[in-house]
DNA sequence: CAATCATGTGCAAAGAATGTACAGGGAGTG
DNA sequence: CACTCCCTGTACATTCTTTGCACATGATTG
């Protein structure tokens, strides 16, 4: 799901053993007894394998590595397959998970199934949240991090309903009880996603948090988890930091990326001074990235001094992948 | 804990052993003889047990370690099975595989040594905290939850970490930065405890929060541990929440018990009125309590209206205990 | 003390799961 | 054309699991 053209058939046989470290009669056997990938064929018939297929068959093997039986994983979508590979790495009872359908489920379904996936379980959770059932909330949010690849359970799931209940909330469809509520599991799931999503070992380091003022932090928790799923070591900050205090933490953190977000006082007079505060106290060229409708009206403003707007967290998305020093392949 | 779909089965048998320590044999054994388990089969037929099989298999292992009948406990569910293991203390036989200890190796290991040890603890979180090591600072949360029973880390560990944060803070020897990245960790930490606590069934249901006005919610958070420890289901409200929606909130769950904890506006003059309209609003004779400096002057002004100040975590934990509608034994 | 439980472990035969090899025939390419 | 790579289909070998039963050891009980 990196690149664009990822489900293109290009790559021979040949690439793919090399690159997946798995010989060609195994790959055939995958292919044929669990229907792990169907690669595309040449006119003459010979496998043409998409760079996806590679992805899913890399994970496959480490999956199989691990220990898990091939027949039970083959047939599960990426971001099935990544949120496995975490868990059990991991391998410390800490997180769970738990699944309705049996393996026999759906296949590939492609990008318009998830769509729809993602779509029911919004309706589902936004209904639990109405009826304030923090167990189907939860449970349908663990659901929907199996059956989704991260960005999609971010930018289809919990972004529009962090919306919704903000919306039904602003109408008084929702009391403050239920708002609370919702809001406790929300975050304790991207709490649990964050630590599900955070690399390992000692990658870079990316701040995030609100600046002065900002007291909202869901937008900086999502930050979160999109950073992290692309590979940085999250140090989140909190919400309400004056610039001060985010630059000390920043060279104490040795950070490579700050990451703010501003959601709430819509227009807030002083949000631009703060961040050019920030930007003078960073020596290093630290890259600041701010989102959030509170920073829209200044993003020219800002921009002109060292500072990058982003309108959406697909833009951070890109942002961090593009700022990750050791950007390593696959 | 509870992070939720833990009921998917998917492992094979290896990896189990592999997890749980426990050989191949022995796990049909306890399947079959006890129930202990009941994983799901492949197509074939062969066992996949569920991440959820996977832990209860974890703590029963250590249960037995611990001189437990495995026929006495297979049959539990988790929540008692956590509850057991607590009891028994620091399980601090906790790596060997000798069943070394014999049932009777009682509880307190002293009292005395638990202080110490809790002390001990306290110094090094306070330290992770100023040097904003969050991941020091988790551990040994982790650590300390396992080394010591929940009271004792409660009272002990966290509630003077808190202060001293606070205090640190206050007197300027933390930044803020330290103190929300501090108390990041700490509330994560508290719901992940509030889960590891909570009893499985269907307990009743205790309503946990902080009044209107008041937006710390710490206390709430202890207390809803506290409560938790005694067998409850907590449902956290989450902070600055009027009467109304309390007692609406209360009416839908069917709650057994309300606990607010005040804090911060130390002499809120609309504190009384607040909680007094609650009572009003709770038809049923649900028994509500507060906690907390800020409630503390009201003290008498409420008990005259059926709402009882707790001074302090110890008085909840008992009041707890006696709400609790004895229900099940085991 | 003897009989009985409780519980961990060992074994054999049958079946599953899965990696790999081989044969005969095209495909791709210079 | 020659040479290598790849395709399909089939067969095999190995390693895991399953079931059922037996056994050993230690604790409990009559």
């Amino acid at each position: 799901m990196t690149l664009a053209n990822a489900s293109l058939p290009q790559f021979p046989m040949r690439v793919v053993v090399r690159r997946t470290g798995l010989n060609a009669s195994l790959l055939r056997a995958w292919e044929r007894r669990y229907g792990a990938v169907e690669p595309g064929r040449s006119e003459g018939g010979q496998r043409l394998y998409s760079e996806a297929d590679i992805q899913k068959l890399v994970l496959l093997k480490e999956l199989v590595d691990e220990g898990h039986n091939i027949s039970q994983v083959a047939g599960r979508e990426m971001g099935q397959l990544r949120l496995l590979l975490r868990q059990n790495g991991r391998h410390s009872a800490r997180r769970t998970h738990e699944g309705a359908t049996p393996s026999t489920g759906e296949v590939d379904g492609g990008a318009a199934a998830q769509e729809d996936v993602a779509t029911r379980f919004l309706e589902v959770c936004v209904d639990a949240a109405r009826e304030m059932d923090t167990e189907v909330l939860e449970s349908q949010l663990n659901r929907a991090a199996m059956a989704l690849n991260p960005s999609t359970l971010v930018d289809r799931v919990l972004v529009p309903f962090l919306n919704r209940v903000g919306l039904l909330w602003a109408e008084g469809e929702l009391g403050p009880a239920s708002e609370h509520v919702a809001s406790a599991v929300i975050r304790r799931f991207l709490d649990w996603l964050l630590g599900t999503l955070s690399p390992e070992g000692n990658a870079p380091v990316a701040l995030v948090g609100t600046p002065a003022g900002h007291r909202h932090e869901f937008g900086a928790l999502l930050a979160s988890v999109v950073i992290a799923g692309e590979g940085w070591r999250v140090v989140s900050l909190g919400p309400d930091l004056p610039a001060s205090e985010i630059a000390r933490a920043a060279a104490r953190k040795n950070a490579g990326l700050v990451a703010l977000s501003a959601l709430y006082p819509r227009e807030d007079p002083h949000l631009p001074g703060e961040l050019r505060g920030l930007r003078r106290l960073l020596q290093a060229p630290v890259p600041i990235v701010v989102g959030g409708p509170a920073a829209a009206p200044f993003a020219d403003l800002l921009r002109a001094d060292g500072i990058d707007f982003l309108a959406d967290l697909a833009e951070l998305r890109e942002r961090a992948r593009e700022e990750l020093p050791h950007s390593k392949a696959f």
